[in-house]
DNA sequence: TTGACATGAAACGATTTGGTTTCCTATAAA
DNA sequence: TTTATAGGAAACCAAATCGTTTCATGTCAA
């Protein structure tokens, strides 16, 4: 689960349009699925390449399995962009910086 | 240079390396080649395609043709993360907003 | 104007990617 | 215990990706 995964992860059109449709609600492959005109093996797919970015997890329901995204993961991604968001809006970065200070 | 543009450019690891290498300063495609193993055509590719994305602009001086990185384009990606980040941080995404409103 | 240097362009190749079809397994329900 | 349903796995394919080698072009300097 290295950050490259996870930058591999979101590349594709058709994984961050899934992890939009699991940020409302964990969901089953077939109901996945019921949103694209490609076939269940190729959702099947992105679902794994988004699993080993650590961007959804897994956890299975009787004969469903049920898909939930964890957006933690793209922290990986929001690090990356704050050293580059200094040249565009320091301002922005500064109050970002402050805030996860107050976190820790 | 649509958004996916963005989201290809940045998912390859040479160049994002390349985009923390003109952070500093606008370089030359010899100065850039410098730094990997690869060859020149190869960077040359990269650089295409990252300037695809927007994030890199080219000029001619003389001979050599400078690169410099253009990072208003990453704003396309912080805004895709926005829309995520409320799920694993509020209190950022809120501030967040606030200042960006404040901006505009 | 000749030579050196910075870059561009084309052709090629191996691997990855994003999709398909076909078949197999597991679970729930009748 | 069948049967229908949810999902997994394998084989295959076209196109994109990431790299190479080779050759051509443009610009500066002597």
């Amino acid at each position: 689960m290295t950050d490259q995964m996870v930058f591999r992860a979101i590349s594709d059109p058709t994984r961050r349009s899934i992890m939009a449709l699991l940020a409302g609600k964990e969901q089953s492959l077939n109901e996945i699925v019921a949103n694209y005109q490609m076939t269940r093996p190729a959702v099947t797919k992105h679902l794994k390449i988004l699993q080993e970015g650590g961007l959804i997890s897994v956890r299975a329901q009787g004969r469903a399995r049920l898909h939930r995204l964890q957006p933690e993961a793209l922290k990986t991604v929001s690090e990356w962009l704050s050293f580059f968001s200094q040249f565009w809006d320091d301002k922005l970065a500064d109050l970002k910086q402050a805030v996860e200070a107050d976190d820790d």
